[in-house]
DNA sequence: CGCTTGCCTGTGATCGCTAACATTGGCAGG
DNA sequence: CCTGCCAATGTTAGCGATCACAGGCAAGCG
């Protein structure tokens, strides 16, 4: 027996477009147009429909319509985690960016873990996302394949690697850690320490401190390579860091942390030992966070272009997905050394 | 004409579970089935399905599965932002409470703006997902109508609303407000300022400050409000609230901010006009931010379980989509008060 | 020996929407 | 008056999976 709008409303079924096409009297597909191509509805019917819509409290399923029209718009997005703040203000500038086109996010943490990335960019491709914004690194075999499997554009983010998968979208590491040795060799400082970039830490890490060793060669100094060990206690890798330097009769006047909670550990053992900063000891991170801005530390480090990064890959990914043709499919941002008291 | 399957891979031609099912000699249900429920297969048929699925490099579409199946085995969250880290750390608890059960995660953010939540929540309701995590706050009218018409499990966080939607995680911002006061006040601080809160303030903040309102009330002091202005330059909003205790000869010996950073600004603006801390002047904040730990601020604050609300609020949510009925709806995980060197 | 029982598998019929094509009617131009 | 075209709407056939319901076949039992 057939049960009008009004009563289907009231009990659990859900509303679809043939309850608002029935209620205003067109077929489905006229709803359907209304709401995804109003030009090409009269501007009447238009009207009828839009009432109808309000009246029932009809949201379309775009499940559905996803699975119909072969398009999703959803992007899907991994990063290794969004604590520290690393990638939150990228995440945001994604949001932003595709919220206004009518795409949204599907996020996805990897927690630094190779496997459980495989294990998600499957979970993630079987959601069929229009496209992909991924933090570059190391990816499997197995990921890369699924990935080019998918046939979608894909964006990596926070560097720019040298056989990318597709889109681009960062800025080279290697490139700031050396201009930011550069920087201190310039302002005059002569033994220049790196902590932190080991093996086990991040390919990001790694890369800078490949810009460290770069610059320190073509200036033919040698290089103090200080052990950091990977990832959450940062900040106290930073503390330690100094005590192996005062350890170590090599005596450096410049401290290069990896990552501004290095750099700032590294600043609050010198405080600790009374050593000052900088004239015994500069002391730069990376990455301009919050806590390095602060009249606390006023430390000394590379910007790097969070929020954009997450904005760019946003615009360039609605770019490829509208069809046309991408300018330039790899997007250099830059960075910005930012001087500081700490150097 | 027909294609044998491994032509289609190398064309463009998705793989479907057809074609998997064509490989394996078997039909689409028992693949399906070999999916979902491997126990119902014979561990024979299971084996060929399995073979052929990776032969073919098949990614189930987790879309088609969910307009079909009613179940999409997606969460969507809802945030005003990921930015200065309030969220991050909750929508990690999130995916990895999640993913441990196959959902993942549709993120949303609102920038603090109450129409585009509504927008956001329409758009994110078209994709029927099975569950919703909303940071509390104030809903529109429509909002709210919407959300329960959605009839699916929704969390809402960060704060236990007295009138819940469903399910609740947090801890009472209100409490938190009272017990920091109340502290200062057993430390023996006498004139316990508050900066921050303001109408137009995030409603968190709001509460915080009816928390400590309600204790002075009950201590018989004399409040001392100093508005801050709501939003992103909280460090300044800190430094401005000092400034103004010192301009006003209303002379108080506590200042008890409404988060961290802008506890952080104040601590600043001491540092810089050479008011010792906690001596003339303590200071706390909220949140145990990172940069509250820090030997540079040692902030005394109140620390709330940021991951925790995320695991647990996928916990809750995993358990009411299971069907279980829900041990208790609103969940308090309460907060804990951590005193360090400001006060 | 026939009939139940239970395991494994297959057969349509959806799920709610949109692409592609078909249809209608009105109006301009010859 | 007829043709042709365009604008507005409708019709049909899927998209790729899952659900509910059958069947088939072996073993078990009286």
């Amino acid at each position: 027996m057939d049960q009008t709008e009004a009563e289907r409303s009231s009990d659990g079924a859900r509303i679809t477009m043939q309850d608002v096409a029935r209620r205003a009297g067109v077929s489905t597909m006229t709803v359907s147009r209304a709401l995804a191509a109003p030009d090409k509805v009269a501007e009447a019917t238009r009207e009828r429909v839009r009432t109808a819509i309000r009246d029932l409290g009809y949201v379309p399923d775009l499940v559905a319509g996803s699975l119909s029209s072969g398009r999703s718009r959803i992007v899907a997005a991994l990063v290794s985690t969004l604590a520290n703040s690393v990638f939150a203000e990228t995440v945001d500038g994604l949001t932003a960016g595709l919220r206004a086109h009518g795409y949204q996010l599907l996020l996805g943490s990897t927690d630094y873990s190779a496997e459980a990335e495989e294990a998600l960019v499957r979970a993630v491709l079987g959601r069929r996302p229009d496209g992909l914004v991924i933090a570059a690194g190391e990816h499997t075999a197995a990921t890369r394949l699924a990935l080019e499997r998918a046939r979608i554009p894909i964006v990596e983010t926070w560097d720019l690697p040298d056989r990318p998968l597709g889109l681009a979208v960062g800025f080279s590491n290697v490139d700031a850690g050396r201009a930011m040795t550069e920087a201190l060799a310039g302002w005059g400082y002569r033994a220049i320490a790196f902590a932190g970039g080991d093996p086990a830490d991040s390919l990001r890490g790694r890369l800078r401190r490949d810009g460290y060793l770069a610059a320190l060669r073509r200036l033919g100094r040698t290089p103090i390579e200080i052990a950091a060990g990977p990832g959450r206690k940062a900040m106290a890798a930073g503390a330690a860091a100094v005590r192996t330097l005062c350890d170590r009769d090599a005596r450096a006047d410049a401290l290069f942390c990896v990552s501004d909670p290095v750099a700032a550990g590294a600043m609050m053992e010198c405080r600790r030992r009374s050593i000052a900063v900088p004239d015994e000891l500069a002391i730069v991170g990376f990455g301009d966070f919050d806590i390095a801005g602060g009249d606390a530390l006023e430390l000394t480090t590379v910007r790097v272009p969070k929020y954009e990064i997450g904005a760019r890959s946003a615009a360039i990914l609605i770019e490829a997905l509208a069809g046309q043709p991408v300018g330039a499919p790899v997007v250099d941002l830059g960075f910005e050394i930012v001087r500081r008291r700490s150097a």
